[in-house]
DNA sequence: AAGGGTTACGAAAACGGTTTCGTGTTGATA
DNA sequence: TATCAACACGAAACCGTTTTCGTAACCCTT
């Protein structure tokens, strides 16, 4: 087992003081060339790296950033790790992940414990709990430690920082523009509870694209699911009792759960009924009839997330920059759940 | 902008050395009642917490693990990950992913970054790319150092290391004894490049059943797709040459490919042709018809690779353990595209 | 009163680097 | 030959902990 050489032993085998082997390995311009020549082809040949442990404590930065997100196993989640992690791994920064699991308390441990000089900034996702909760005290205390903070998604007004979120409002109104300009009258909503930001924003877009149209708001064409454990049954019902040829879901998985149980019901769609859902996930590619749904474009927010963070850590002490928030532009990705 | 605060900051303060307040805090017999209760006061009121860094480097342990694996976007992987990150989480780690995006190169810059000092351990999965080249250096150095080193799905019999599997062979096996035993005999096989060893693994199953049945293999039954990017063409082809009645598919992105091109060519699902894939996700649970799969249990292979990483960071330097191999028995899961 | 054992604390080294600030040696200059 | 840069290198501080070891001060014993 070879053991990890330092600039320690670099100096001891080579008969010279650390900080000429330090400087050599620099190439600075203080040391003799020949030293130089010498510690660096020993340094080579037994492979020396410089600690990064050692190196973060000297600089105070650890080139880590945090991510923490609710869920891991999620379409969205993922494709927005992917962008923050390609971004920051080509800036030189890793990724620590923690899963909320959509807990409070597991995001409270998790940020407290990596903000002790684990990592040089976080990009969060609010956990459901949190959301209901709206108790933000956690991220008061990385905020006024200084540290860098980044939301995307769920987020919230009560917390001052830089965020990347999708245009919700903006996009379901288009979405329910579009199945008005087909024609469709009766057109629902299927969403989660309201204290998810995001399914509140996107049902201010449904209502405002509704009552453009001058067709007033009808309480039955609204269902709420939970979050996890939808049961069929309440589905069905739904689509039983009201008259319905258009569904707007907060994401792809209700949406396909709602096209099996409408299709069972005998619906052809989307001739007798539409679909458009949110995420533009593998579901959304693969079910039958394909789906429409709304791009989020969740590496791109990743993208961007990662950039106003890595430009906040890496901006002077005292440069006092107001908090931006980034709006990613959704896409409606047509499918066979809308053309007809 | 409250200041992280140090054992420096509140020896000073206290007057008192930094050695007092350090032990004070960890509740010492060495020191004095009154110092105890004032320097945990005082460290309480502050919200003192220890630097992780500099408990790292003090340690040489720094309760961080690396995970590296080729896609994130991707359910198996990201079940796995979930297994991790729990049990990690759980033991007091945290993880520190990099994606290899089935790049050689990524796959060693990433690992050798990491090996320095900023983890105790990696779990990983081999890129394509390396199980193409079979090009181990990389994982050579990490052991070499004494690093503990899990593989999991994605492993080499070259790289001596603990390693978590799924038991390929067998559950392919038993998959086409299912299609056998439900009188199905001109059994196809879909799958990817031969240089994945799970794939390879897989085949070695069905052919197995294949010839136990006394069927000879014909290669017109075997239909190897590339890795992304799949034409639809070329599956359509193949189902429409060969007279299949029932196809193992090594993914669930392959099965549900290849099931919505027969359905188009009019076949019925399962009744003329069965379908069976692995990865239990998503997709499997809600395209029609729903897919029978073999439940990889990710998140119980993530656990265990956590397990067993996490046992050799913890164990005594010279503890001797021989390297183990764990498998994870996969499960069959039965939907509608095999009962008839 | 000298010796011995507690008690309660501090000094210093160590982890592995970087960096500032000397300082001894050399060669050139006056 | 005395002076002075320039050169090449080393000592030491520092980052924030932990931990070993040393030692004042006190009390108790004989």
């Amino acid at each position: 087992m070879k053991r990890k050489i330092t600039l320690k032993d670099i100096a001891r085998e080579l008969e010279v003081s650390i900080s000429t082997v330090s400087k050599a390995l620099k190439n600075s311009e203080e040391i003799g060339i020949d030293t130089k020549d010498k510690v660096q082809a020993f340094a080579k040949l037994y492979n020396y790296r410089p600690n990064n442990i050692a190196l973060s404590l000297k600089n105070k930065r650890t080139k880590n950033i945090g991510v923490v997100i609710p869920d891991i196993v999620h379409y969205f989640f993922t494709t927005v790790f992917r962008g923050i992690e390609q971004y920051s791994n080509q800036k030189g920064y890793n990724v620590i992940v923690c899963v909320s699991d959509e807990s409070f308390d597991k995001e409270v441990i998790n940020t407290e414990l990596l903000a002790n000089g684990s990592i040089d900034g976080f990009v969060m996702s609010l956990s459901a709990e949190t959301q209901r909760k709206g108790d933000f005290h956690h991220l008061l205390e990385i905020t006024e430690q200084g540290i860098p903070l980044v939301l995307f998604d769920r987020v919230d007004d009560k917390v001052s920082c830089d965020k990347v979120i999708l245009n919700d409002t903006e996009i379901a109104y288009q979405a329910v523009k579009k199945f008005l300009a087909n024609g469709r009258k009766n057109i629902a909503l299927v969403t989660t509870e309201s204290y998810f930001n995001v399914s509140e924003k996107r049902a201010e877009g449904y209502e405002e694209a509704l009552s453009e149209a001058n067709i007033p708001a009808r309480p039955e064409l609204k269902l709420v699911l939970p979050f996890r454990d939808v049961n069929e049954s309440e589905i069905r019902q739904f689509f039983g009792t009201a008259k319905i040829d258009a569904v707007l879901c907060v994401n792809e998985i209700f949406a396909v759960q709602c096209m099996a149980v409408v299709q069972k019901m005998g619906m052809k769609i989307p001739d007798d009924i539409a679909f458009i859902g949110f995420t533009d996930g593998i579901l959304s590619k693969y079910v039958q009839p394909t789906l429409t749904t709304v791009a989020q474009h969740g590496e791109r927010m990743g993208e961007v997330a990662a950039e106003m963070l890595i430009e906040r850590i890496e901006a002077e002490i005292d440069e006092e920059k107001p908090f931006r928030t980034k709006i990613v532009e959704g896409t409606i990705i047509e499918r066979e759940s809308t053309v007809n």
